[in-house]
Parts: structure tokens; sequence; C-alpha cells
DNA sequence: ACCATAGATCAATCAAAGTTGATTGATCAA
DNA sequence: TTGATCAATCAACTTTGATTGATCTATGGT
């Protein structure tokens, strides 16, 4: 039919940002994978997502949450990194990024290193 | 003069809530632990207590803020469980709580453990 | 072609956090 | 005692973030 198809930007699974490999955490990356964390719905998704990959509609059920919501705050993890989705027909996989995990621990190893300095005087 | 001092509420400085030694995080306080740490100012306070223990004068110098602010964030990481405080004088030291760290550390490795499990299928 | 389902997005609303400036209590030195 | 400095707190305001309901595109079955 007549139309270029164009882009479509409904449905857009596009890889997104995503952190690189095992680098060590630029600070804006890592702040974002800790707000993606601080929250207490995403809390249960990481909860939901730590034995494996789930679709989104597993979750929405298991959760019992309106849909929508779910899919913001999957999204908000995803642009942190936190997560990555995978698709299959008309469903979405979605799974905890292992390497990010592994990131933030590294990145509070070397915090918790020299944090035990006594204080310099101050005045 | 007259009148009972009583208890004077300016300047309490109290131990507060505080996390207990090594135990594995509640989901609560990690959460806690993790909005404490998933903001830019308190991520710079992270940074610069990160070296030892330094007094609220020098972090107001350092980090040029207003003295009032740094006091509402080092009140929120206090109460996270994420620094605490000694008081000398007039002045009084921030420090990282390296047990927190530590807590967040295993809490994290924990979830990396199992989250590479292949999707059930859905539906 | 039609309909149902999966999932993303948008606009509007509401709630939670952060910022600012002023004030207060403590502590210390002159 | 006076005055300066340190640091916590409060009230007013602003900014950010989450929730809701509606809409929209894909996909797949009939």
């Amino acid at each position: 039919m007549g139309g270029i198809p164009a882009c479509s930007p409904e449905r857009s699974r596009v890889p997104l940002p995503a952190l690189v490999a095992a680098e060590p955490l630029e600070q804006q990356q890592a702040r974002q994978l800790l707000k993606a964390l601080a929250d207490p719905l995403r809390l249960d998704l990481v909860q939901a997502l730590s034995g494996g990959e789930r679709c989104v509609c597993d979750l929405v059920a298991d959760l019992n949450l309106a849909q929508s919501r779910l899919s913001f705050h999957l999204k908000v993890m995803r642009e942190a990194g936190l997560i990555e989705a995978r698709e299959e027909g008309r469903w979405v996989y979605y799974r905890l990024r292992a390497g990010a995990l592994e990131q933030l621990q590294a990145w509070l190893s070397e915090l918790a290193a020299g944090c035990q300095a006594p204080a310099r005087c101050c005045s």
C-alpha cells in the first residue's frame, strides 16, 4: 500500500545505551544503576529476575500490577543498563545484566578500600 | 537563669538507626542504602569521604555548597546507615561505614548468582 | 480481513525529594 | 560576656519521579 513506512517509533526495541563490557563504572553510570535499584517496585522486579529471564506478561501476572506501570519501570532499568530485553514473537523477555551487578560490586569495593583513613584535622 | 535546661533538641547527635553488624541486608535496608547513593551530590560526598573521615566545614568548602543543603544530604546518608558521625568540640566528622558497603556487595553478589537461568517460556 | 493479546508510549495528575534562606543551639577564643 | 564559627533544623518553594488511563503498533490466530 501507499505511504512509506519510514521509521516506526512504536515498539522501538533498540539496544539502548547499555554499559560497555567490564569497564570500571563512570559516576554517571553508577548513579543510574543505583537509582534503577533504589525503588521498592523495581527491587521486587530485580528479585523476580534474580532467578532468571522472565517475560513481561509473567511479571504483570506475578506481581499483579498495571502493565503501563511495569513497562515504565522496565524502561528505567533498561536505560540504566541494569536489565536487557530479548524479543520473541510478540513476547519480550527481560533478564538482569550480570555485568552491571559486577561493575557495581567493583565500584563499591573501591570505595571501601580507603574510607577508614583517620580525619585530617580541620581548621 | 531560671528555667530548666531539660533536653536540648538542638544538635541532637544521636547514633540513629544504623545497621547491625554484617547481617545480610533486608530489602528495606538495601533500598535505603541504594537511595542514599543514587544522587549526584551524595555521590560526590561519597567520593569525598572515600579517602577517609572529613569534617563538615571541610566538605562545605571543598564541594562549594550551601551548608543546609549539605546537612540535609548527610542526614539522608546517616539515616540510611551509609555514613556515621563523630563529634569533636564544635566539629563533626563524617566517614563511610565500610560495613554497609560490604553488605551491599554481598547483596549484589547473591542477585548475580542465579540470574542467568534460561527463560521459562510463557503462555 | 478481523479480532485478541502483548507491550510501549503519552498526557495528566499526584506524591516524594531536593533547595533555599533564616534561625537556633553549641562551642570556643578574646 | 561578647562575638564568631560550626552545624542542625524549619518552613516555603521548586523540581523530580511515579501512577493512572488511554492510545497505538506488532504479532498471531481464526
